[in-house]
DNA sequence: TGTGATCGGGAAAGCGCATTCCCACTGCAA
DNA sequence: TTGCAGTGGGAATGCGCTTTCCCGATCACA
């Protein structure tokens, strides 16, 4: 990768390398027309490209933002990496991608790479994990981050707050109401279907999948339903599909004692506590011969745009992902130019879902 | 983004900075177990992060990975974007995004970024274009990328090659086999299809459309049937929603004049371009009253995961996306080290898909 | 015409690190 | 004891660029 270099560009222009250095970048002081000229036309006949790197080292700015997600081919993650683009294109920065499965030690990692390479930001999306396994991964984490903070990074978090984290100004929350909304959707569907409810979750100790089930369940509680049971499962498609197949199992169980109430009764109303999972069971449930929403109604969680072509169509709670990415990126890198300028910045904002009805949920006796 | 520096951590540990350099990355050079051991508890102490751009600068490479893509939130491209990111970790390299929309000038901007950052390779993805409004954006691109390759940069190509590229080596391509699967396909469609034909391609000039549209046409001509009529709309969801709707009123037409031989007689067989031009158009017949596959048969191309659990499922051709994702990073990487070393690297590879017949194309009369 | 202000340009000092020399010291054979 | 290879460490240079600081020249104004 050797290329040509500001020192050859301004030679060959017969100038000093300060002088191309004020032409050949949005510096303060702009030199005279003539010498411009000869400059540019040195650096184009020369294919001069700067080096970032160089420059990042000189001003001790990278143009930098780091994204962190658990898995880039999980369409809910891809649409907030658009989102976090699309800022970072706004502001001429680029983006740093780590995709780390959803481990807090390997997203220590990745906050500790980018640290490295000095990223003026880090956007980090992806349910933070509460398990006893995952406690110094996290711990770890939380140092890291706060120690990037410390050093004056912004990081732009997704969700909920990272665990353990200190509260340094640097933090930027984008909110999402999993469990109000969660909740919002237990009381639609409550308010529709008679029949018993299942939820079927991620594994225990996955915030966003636990506030999502937490507020599902008080919101059956509000309309005076008793707690559904909760199936674990891998907060994807595959898990989905698994705790689907129990499911089913259950079904004709219940069928086979309890007389040929087929269609007579409305079934059971699944919760999934995301919709990529949502349709592993739906999938699951059609494979062994029942129907939706004859047999089963379900919903999912998120309104993942690829999914909305599904049949019948499922019922969901819409998060503007696109947005949520912007947000978070948009948060670190507002309060890097403003920073504390009026008042003081919120250290983030929340976003606001909306509860989804579609005919998976449509239960037609 | 201050932080501390090797210096300081030398001069807390009491030695040189070359001393401290020596022991905290993998140098030629060990220094002596009670240097290093005063050398790494000052490190830790001061909480030191060594700046990747000062060492990247200092032995001038990156250990970036640059990935171009239309757009990351595309199905298609984060099932490629996940190869990616997996090699690129194995490799120990951060891989830096840039989505264009396709647009080679934008591209052309993203290259020209890339090799400002110094990235050891470039992964394009996406098809390449040769409308005529592409041209100076396609030759400033190749020109772009030429001189990449000429400083020394790896770029993988995924498709098809850059239009007007040189043949430099430093240029990998993963060829994808469109025209003949799209061939193959065709010739599955038109063994268990008597009707007629019609094609939704995206703008006419998107290469990747174009070699699976003549490719279809081809293999429709071998199994002795009349060319396809060509829609042309844009590449994606929208597109094929549009041209389904198109079709909605071809098909009521043609049933208006044709007598009411609904359900009696075998209906028009769609091809997709992509696999989100046919869910698209599916939505669409859908959304006008018709049903698939008893009204008309649909078919797409690329397997995108989350459309598996589409129904009816969608006859396509199987894609090893993320596999594609690899081999694209793996050729730029593999060469950089055994570089020309037995004979020489064929500069890339080729991979193969898998035609995939699901209930969309099952007629059942 | 003189004087301070302004402008256009260059010299040089880093930014944080890797690395090449170079030196002092050790251990060994002669 | 001298000579020499080998070893562990430091000084210094440079990667490519930005940015003060500085200096000569030009300008406006008195």
């Amino acid at each position: 990768m050797a290329a040509s270099t500001l020192t050859e560009v301004a030679r060959l222009a017969g100038v000093s390398p300060a002088t191309a250095s004020r032409v050949l970048n949005g510096s303060a002081r702009k030199p005279g027309p003539g010498v411009s000229e000869r400059v540019r036309q040195a650096a184009e006949a020369l294919g001069y490209i700067p080096n970032a790197q160089a420059q990042a080292l000189a001003k001790s700015s990278s143009g930098l933002v780091g994204l962190i997600v658990h898995d880039i081919a999980d369409p809910y993650f891809s649409a907030i990496a658009r989102g976090v683009q699309e800022v970072a294109r706004e502001q001429h920065k680029m983006v740093l991608l780590a995709t780390t499965g959803g481990t807090p030690a390997d997203e220590k990692e990745a906050v500790a790479a980018f640290a490295a390479r000095r990223a003026d930001a880090i956007v980090i999306a992806g349910s933070r994990s509460r398990r006893p396994e995952d406690d110094k991964g996290n711990a770890e984490l939380a140092a890291e981050l706060d120690r990037y903070c410390r050093n004056g990074g912004h990081v732009g978090v997704v969700g909920q707050a990272i665990v353990g984290a200190g509260a340094l100004d640097g933090y930027h929350l984008v909110e999402v109401p999993n469990e109000e909304l969660a909740a919002e959707l237990a009381g639609n569907l409550a308010a529709g279907h008679s029949g018993e409810f299942v939820i079927i979750g991620g594994p225990e100790g996955l915030i966003t999948s636990d506030d999502r089930i937490r507020g599902f369940q008080s919101g059956l509680a509000a309309a005076g339903r008793p707690a559904a049971e909760v199936l674990r499962a891998s907060f994807n498609r595959a898990g989905g599909y698994q705790a689907g197949l129990e499911l089913a199992r259950r079904i004709r169980e219940a069928r086979a004692s309890g007389a040929s109430q087929e269609g007579k009764r409305p079934g059971l109303c699944i919760f999934a506590a995301n919709d990529v999972m949502a349709i592993g069971a739906a999938a699951a449930l059609r494979s062994e011969g029942f129907r939706i929403p004859r047999d089963a109604l379900i919903a999912g969680f998120d309104d993942i745009e690829t999914l909305r072509d599904f049949r019948p169509g499922l019922s969901t709670v819409r998060l503007p992902l696109e947005e949520i990415g912007r947000l978070a990126t948009l948060s670190t890198v507002g309060t890097e130019t403003a920073d504390r300028g009026d008042g003081h910045d919120d250290g983030g904002r929340t976003v606001t879902g909306q509860v989804t009805l579609r005919r998976s949920t449509e239960w037609a006796p």
